[in-house]
RNA sequence: GCCCCCUUAGCUCAGUGGACCAGAGCGGGUGCCUUCUAAGCACUAGGUCGCAGGUUCGAAUCCUGCAGGGGGCGCCA
């Protein structure tokens, strides 16, 4: 029996609503899908208040929703205000969303701000879908890059050339002189630790401009204090374990077993995503965790499950949600921003030059697997060719005939509210809650951007055909309701994705 | 060689197996400010949904193969 009995309707001429499922039965009841539609739509005995039913051919049930059933939903959602489109369906299921997790060994790029908007709005739209949700960052405090990064420091302090592979900028400059004045010496394990938190600061910060903000900051080394013994016991004990060429290896049921400790003592980052994972599920008990990486981790993601699995933990409550590459595009100029091309464009030099609302709402026009080209120009020019504008813009317009309005005193005419322009506006609104239903249970908050997209189009184009505040105080009542009811969703909608939801323009 | 994304209008991209013309924004063309903000609205032009098969009553959507673009496949992070 297929899952979902009512869908929307594609194509509005069929009605708001349709029902497939004679079509869907057809075969396995041997029997025409008109005569099945026939009695199932008898059944169903919809209250002819809400809508008409009617059926198509081949087997089509349709539902058009009633004017007055719309009408009287324009009241709740007003009154709902912030709360109008959240629900429960999460159960307060307890996930976790972890993202961003930047190295603390250098600034914030502009290529990792996609997955921080991904996943800050990930989790807002879990939250307001019912998940109890934790956001949290990782912080990749320990290993060779922690070690390189202290010794580029010393010797950035003592004026030596950087180190093989190490870190080089002006921020080291910058980090080795306030160590300077904070009368460290040039000893590479406090170097870091004091530079991994002054760059930690400055994302945070950065972020912070971008309102993604977390909730648990989680260090690597804190997995190497016994926890890490604690499951290589459990793997030894498994039969998981095997040591060769100086190094200590996980047997895969695969062709090909990988490295968990390397030859030079140093963990892998396999191993520390084990212990990483294992932490989350086993003792931290989240029902779910929700990833998001860059595309250039895809090759771990198989790994991840597999260590999962053997340790008994349901792979199926991971999701990876793997964004891909930004390429920036400046007039005719298009840079690839890839981690290994190394080509950085920061986080801070973006929200500078295009601001947080435009760099949000731009990330958030593209699916997260869709790789895509980031606009500049367009993102920063103040007019109408910028699309986060256009929804800003709907809001702001009802913003102000709402305060031209005034209190509302009298009797409401909300029967005539009946041209297409109100009656459609109504039903964009109305699809609201399943927009963020549907974004929390795919993890694609792209769809919000899309909604929001056409609720604008719809409330412009009430604006421009129906003039709300006139001598007729019935209907002005009633246009105004419909006003608030819009710009409560219009809101809701902006407030999700993180953007701002200006009064005036 | 193997794995993961992507291929839809000139450009950037939507499109949970459905129903005459396949959608949006930008860009192109044409109109609309005496009335709550023209950062808007209304028209218009533009597409073999990469290609070839298959499944289905029905495919842009699912399966297979091929081609093109990107990213992975390290005792790198």
């Amino acid at each position: 029996m297929p899952a979902v009995l009512v869908e929307r309707a594609q194509n509005p001429a069929h009605g708001d609503y349709s029902v497939t499922l004679p079509l869907k039965l057809a075969r396995t009841l041997h029997r025409p899908p008109m005569a099945i539609a026939t009695e199932l739509s008898t059944a169903m005995a919809l209250a002819p208040s809400l809508g008409r039913v009617a059926l198509a051919a081949p087997g089509f049930i349709n539902i058009t929703l009633e004017p007055a059933w719309l009408q009287a939903q324009l009241a709740p959602i007003a009154e709902a205000g912030e709360r109008w489109g959240r629900s429960d369906v999460g159960q307060r299921t307890r996930v976790q969303v972890e993202f961003v997790s930047s190295n603390p060994t250098g600034p914030m790029l502009f290529s990792h701000a996609r997955g921080a908007v991904v996943g800050d709005v990930v989790a807002r739209v879990l939250d307001a879908a019912g998940f109890r949700v934790q956001r949290e960052y990782y912080i990749n405090d320990k290993g060779r890059q922690v070690r390189l990064f202290g010794e580029s420091i010393a010797a950035r302090l003592q004026d030596l050339p950087v180190p093989e592979g190490g870190y080089s900028g002006s921020y080291i400059d910058e980090i080795a002189r306030e160590a300077a004045t904070k009368g460290l010496t040039a000893e590479p394990t406090a170097l870091a630790e004091f530079g991994m938190t002054w760059v930690q600061q400055r994302i945070t910060a950065d972020l912070s401009r971008l309102s993604v903000r977390h909730d648990n900051f989680f260090s690597e080394s804190s997995l190497y204090t016994g926890w890490d013994q604690d499951t290589m016991r459990k793997l030894r004990d498994l039969g998981r374990i095997e040591e060769k060429d100086g190094a200590i290896w996980f047997k895969t049921d695969g062709e090909k077993n990988e490295v968990l400790i390397k030859r030079d003592g140093y963990p892998t980052y396999f191993w520390s995503d084990i212990l990483y994972h294992r932490d989350k599920f086993l003792k931290r008990g989240f029902d779910r965790v929700v990833d998001v990486w860059g595309a250039d981790h895809q090759g771990q993601v198989g790994r991840v499950k597999e260590a999962l699995t053997v340790l008994g933990i349901d792979p199926a409550r991971l999701s990876v949600l793997l964004v891909q590459l930004v390429s920036v595009k400046r007039g005719e100029e298009t840079v690839r921003m890839s981690r290994r091309a190394g080509v950085g464009i920061s986080l801070k030099e973006m929200l500078d030059e295009v601001g947080p609302d435009a760099v949000r709402y731009f990330f958030l026009l593209r699916s997260a697997d869709a790789q895509m080209e980031f606009d500049v120009e367009l993102a920063r020019r103040q007019s109408s060719e910028n699309p986060v504008y256009y929804a800003q813009y709907a809001h702001a317009r009802l913003a102000n005939v709402l305060k031209l309005g005034g209190e509302v005193v009298g009797p409401i005419a909300l029967e005539r509210l009946s041209s297409q322009w109100e009656l459609d506006l109504m039903r964009v609104m109305l699809r609201w809650p399943d927009v963020v239903r549907e974004s929390a249970e795919a993890f694609e908050p792209h769809r919000l951007a899309f909604f929001t997209d056409e609720l604008a189009a719809a409330i412009h184009r009430f604006y421009k055909n129906c003039r709300v505040v006139t001598d007729d105080a019935p209907l002005t009542a009633a246009r105004l309701l419909l006003s608030r009811a819009a710009r409560v969703t219009i809101a809701n909608a902006l407030g999700l994705m993180g953007v701002s939801a200006p009064d005036r323009m």
